[in-house]
DNA sequence: AATGAATGAGCATTCATTCAT
DNA sequence: CATGAATGAATGCTCATTCAT
């Protein structure tokens, strides 16, 4: 058996690289429903090129999304280090939030519970995520700067209503994501 | 041009709204993807006759939406009747997101500012509604009962993101839009 | 429920045999390789008429066999009508191998045991009529007119090579059939 | 024009013999539907190795089927030495079918009278091969062991016909060729 | 000489829309 | 008016073949 991956040759990872770009783009603005043709047109590649690199359409919609999202739980660490759990927490969802407004593919991925397109990978990835901004908001509400009565489950659900704001908000960035912030400080009704 | 709508014989009336009400529930329940020889099909009517009522694909779609918008604009009345201004404007805000959970055509309509289809017709009806939910929300903020930082113009991103959430969410019917109602009693950061 | 197989219009009821029928020559002369595309070219269609008629490539080629094996298993009938049994089989067993020799499509149906295409209304078909052969076999062999050690399972094969050896050979047809009539008559080894 | 064949290097040689067995299990097995790429996968080689060795994917299955068939006609060799010329023809004529019903390219090139794939080369091959059968042919005719009606413009469909039997039938290997042989030994008709 | 990345024509199939019956 | 047959552009995907590394 040869090295299972090996390193790609630099000509291919140039041109997996640029399909990747074009396809998010494409997705991002069009919606999964511009043709792998359209995304090897723009890429100034031959269809053939583009299968060669994932093999279905699904498939390469699934790579951009996993690449947003595995970067994404990277930047968890970096918001876990702040001293203060209710600015850790608000300060990693509204990162969330705004990465997923400008890009319409990841938005797809995140806000709908499993859209288009559903995979195993794809459904580990955004697991991961959540979890960890689940641990954050357990943190915060233990901190008491978060609403009790909001469980984790609910956190998915507050991501995609957050991005659709934005995304249909007309203001500066960020104005929608503080109501929503401030829902969630709220105390409880009793 | 004769007579513009001429009152429809009592079959092509029964026929057409036959047509709407399949379709609306094939495009709530499955998006707008579903053909439409199987909404003919469902329909008990041959394509041609869809064709007859409605020129275009997109032209249906419109129809349905504008139909379920302009229902929403009348409710308005009602809540304009309570007493209190901040329960007017909850009570209205409220009803509006229920009515978009479980309509996937209206969905669509309401949170993605021009989605698909953006006509002339859909843009003014929505324009209606949102203008009766902006008096509601001036009135309860005059009374203090919604903080003074939002605009009319936010109202659609709220409806949109408040959607969002109920349609991803778990729990009861509610939940959700509770929070974000919260977020807008809330006072606005000094 | 309307009559599930309403009679085609008149219009329809031409195209679809046109394309039976170019679709048959298409088969038999270059093999189920021929594009869909290229049939609806020939017949003066589109192809969603084809496809109309039509679900599946499979499908037409499956129509088109069945059509063929039907017909011959008509014509057992008029075999087992012969005052001698020998005779009758012969006849018929010639009959099905110069069928099969002018249509490609139903060579391959007849000589591969589930070639290409193999469905369940394929495999009655074929089946129905292996039994027509298969009785007059025993009929002829009780006779004394076929050798005691062929078996009926070993129709199809027999079929199979006659029709290859009428196809490959030359000289007027029955020539190469008569040749294998005759193994089948000849005395088993002692 | 330098020297056209020289002396391939050990390698390139040992791979040629690679892609040729690697492709002629494929072939017999699965038919000439086999992709290249596969066959290249397979043979642990890249595709342009398979092409630098031959040109067209045609042209791989000819060299296949071309040696096949010139070891075939070298065993023909051994037939004539057998004393009687009945059992030398019978013998040879039953080597070849069979070996055609464990090969499915072999087969092709065998049954089909220039099947898919008919180069001069091929031709010459089979035509070579089908000489030595005629040889063994007259002699046996001669010795009044094969029936005088048949000539030797008939082998080629005699050895279509055995192998599509053979292939088709069920029973132990060589039952139906015996069929076929009978008949060849029967008294023709007068 | 070997490799495998790139190419693009080709194919089965779907679906919005038009039009003859 | 209603019907549903016909149309054909569009789409995802495959595979023989070429060519840069």
């Amino acid at each position: 058996m040869i090295g299972a991956d090996r390193p790609l040759r630099a000509d291919a990872r140039r041109n997996r690289a640029r399909v990747l770009d074009v396809a998010a783009e494409a997705f991002a603005t069009e919606g999964t429903t511009v043709p792998i043709d359209e995304i090897a047109r723009r890429a100034g590649l031959g269809v053939g090129t583009v299968y060669r690199h994932f093999p279905t359409k699904e498939a390469l919609f699934e790579a951009i999304v996993l690449d947003r999202i595995q970067r994404l739980a990277g930047t968890a660490q970096a918001a876990r280090s702040d001293p203060d759990p209710g600015t850790a927490f608000f300060t990693y969802f509204t990162c969330l939030v705004e990465a997923g407004t400008v890009n319409k593919a990841l938005f797809e991925a995140l806000a709908t519970a499993g859209g288009q397109v559903d995979t195993t990978a794809l459904r580990a990835a955004s697991g991961e995520l959540l979890t960890a901004l689940g641990d954050l908001l357990g943190a915060a509400q233990r901190a008491g700067a978060v609403r009790a009565d909001v469980e984790p489950g609910d956190l998915q659900a507050m991501l995609a209503g957050a991005l659709a704001m934005e995304r249909a908000g007309a203001g500066p960035p960020g104005r929608m994501i503080a109501i929503v912030c401030d829902g969630l400080r709220a105390a409880p009704p009793h």
